[in-house]
RNA sequence: GUCCCCUUCGUCUAGCCCGGUCAGGACACCGCCCUUUCACGGCGGCGACACCGGUUCAAAUCCGGUAGGGGACGCCA
């Protein structure tokens, strides 16, 4: 184990979306690229809004991505005593102090201070006040200097600084008492000795608070590495409207974590011209280093692209264990008869871009067709169709052909034997073996669904074609 | 308003630190090929250094400014 101590901390006030998860995988690589520790850390300070649904959807999403923490989860409300004596002792040593303004008095005052044009940080009224109110509840604020500057050398974005006049007194505790996020931060990655924290950008302006906390604690200050945001295709910050954002919504909109997590790593980092990582690749590869700065659109056709690649080169053992529920869903039990999963995804997997199309594609195989695609069928005339229902079941009946490469051959045959050319027979028989013109190849679908089925469906497709004169 | 950050094809990005490349790759899009439908695949095309100055023989690359975008300014995280 190296020294290099990660954490992600997520706020349980809804599902993990596809930003935080991207945070998540950059830590975990780091950690595991390093041999490192990667913690995970519950931020619930918030009592209001953080929920224990939230919690257990943010696991969920965090196994399915296949980020495994190595301590965890810690819960910041269990740490509510401890940091309460950390706000003691600031108060002790005159670092913080107690502020008796309540929140109408602020408010106001910032709103004056916008009006005015000027920067609405806290006015200092209770900094400096040597009478104490007694019987009047109060907030805990941290005495920040206010001559200088604080700076810190961020490994993506390089040395930022702040002018220390531009921040004022950062409530640490609320008048209820508990403590606020921006304090329980510091506190714990200095308990848990992170030695490197990788968040959001939109935390950099919190930072230079931090690092005042950590030098008013005595702590080592972390390494800090802010990764830029990820927008929505109109360049705002994404949400909702810009489509899913929850990672268990890709999941069940058959994508495959692999393909998630290789986009996600490809957004925003890079190595060289590479766009297809495995996750040992990715590990090895990983280097904060070249992350970019700048914040970057999600695109959903890139992963869509990625999620065909997974699902093509992917182990059709593995994909039908995964294509399953999203076949029962459509009422099918593969299990419960028809050909083998597996065989039937093999000949799906260059053919389907998630798991719904697969599974969408993959019906016909479990459900004998009761419709035929009207369009395909009206180019051909009935007799020709019937002819040629009537060759293929005669050849099938007698042929001893079993794979694809076999049956194509005996269909080559039957066009050289009746003078037809190749779609004359295929669209015809593509048909009347999945309903529709748009399936596998000829051969695949019938080593597939096995001689026998394949007999019924002609015979089914004959009479059908027979019947409407 | 104030502070902080960002800016290469429509999108993700390489190149920038250590100036000299026809500014490279990928997704998307378009075309052609393959073909038993649909796909896969192969080949090709379209397409960018935000702008203005400066330094230099030479600037995407170094310096300054402008514009645009994002973020923060909470008893949220």
């Amino acid at each position: 184990m190296s020294a290099i101590r990660v954490r992600f901390a997520p706020s349980p006030t809804g599902y993990l979306h596809v930003g935080g998860a991207r945070t998540a995988l950059f830590n975990w690589l780091l950690a595991r690229k390093t041999g490192g520790t990667f913690i995970l850390r519950i931020e619930d300070t918030d009592v209001e809004r953080s929920t224990q649904e939230s919690v257990d959807a943010i696991l969920q999403g965090m196994e399915w991505l296949g980020l495994d923490w190595d301590e965890g989860p810690f819960f910041q409300s269990s740490n509510f005593p401890l940091y309460k004596q950390y706000v003691q002792q600031l108060l002790d040593d005159g670092k913080a102090y107690r502020c008796y303004c309540t929140v109408e008095e602020l408010d106001a005052k910032r709103e004056q201070a916008m009006k005015e044009g000027r920067k609405p940080k806290y006015d200092g009224t209770c900094r400096d006040r040597d009478t104490a109110p007694v019987d009047r509840p109060f907030v805990v604020r941290f005495r920040a200097p206010h001559e200088g500057a604080t700076s810190f050398d961020d490994q993506i974005k390089g040395v930022i600084s702040f002018p220390n006049e531009e921040l004022d007194d950062l409530i640490i505790q609320r008048s209820d008492g508990t403590p606020t996020y921006n304090f329980c931060v510091v506190i714990d990655d200095a308990i848990m000795k992170i030695t490197t924290v990788i968040r959001g950008d939109d935390h950099v302006n919190n930072t230079p608070r931090q690092v005042q906390l950590y030098e008013a604690l005595g702590f080592p200050v972390p390494q800090f590495a802010h990764v830029p945001m990820i927008l929505g295709s109109d360049k705002a910050r994404l949400s909702k409207r810009h489509g899913a954002t929850s990672v268990i919504a890709y999941r069940d909109m058959g994508f495959l974590p692999e393909a998630l997590t290789n986009y996600l790593v490809r957004l925003g980092w890079s190595h060289g011209d590479d766009e297809i990582f495995s996750r040992e690749e990715m590990v090895a590869k990983f280097d904060i280093a070249n992350v970019g700065r700048s914040a970057s659109v999600f695109s959903p056709d890139k992963l869509l692209w990625l999620n065909a690649h997974y699902i093509k080169t992917g182990d059709p053992q593995r994909l039908a264990e995964l294509l399953t529920p999203f076949l029962k869903e459509r009422g099918v039990d593969p299990a419960a008869g028809g050909p083998a999963l597996a065989s039937a995804i093999t000949t799906l997997q260059e053919r389907a871009r998630t798991m719904i199309e697969m599974a969408d594609a993959a019906l016909f195989y479990y459900i004998a067709p009761v419709t035929y695609d009207e369009a395909g069928m009206a180019k051909f005339g009935q007799e020709h169709l019937l002819a040629v229902y009537s060759a293929v079941i005669t050849k099938l009946a007698t042929s001893t052909a079993a794979t694809a490469a076999e049956y194509d051959l005996l269909f080559k045959e039957i066009c050289t034997e009746q003078s037809w050319k190749m779609p004359q027979v295929g669209q015809p028989v593509r048909i009347a073996l999945s309903g529709s013109t748009q399936a596998p190849g000829i051969g695949e679908i019938i080593a597939t669904l096995g001689r026998e089925e394949t007999l019924q469906r002609m015979e089914d497709a004959r009479r059908f074609v027979a019947g409407r004169s």
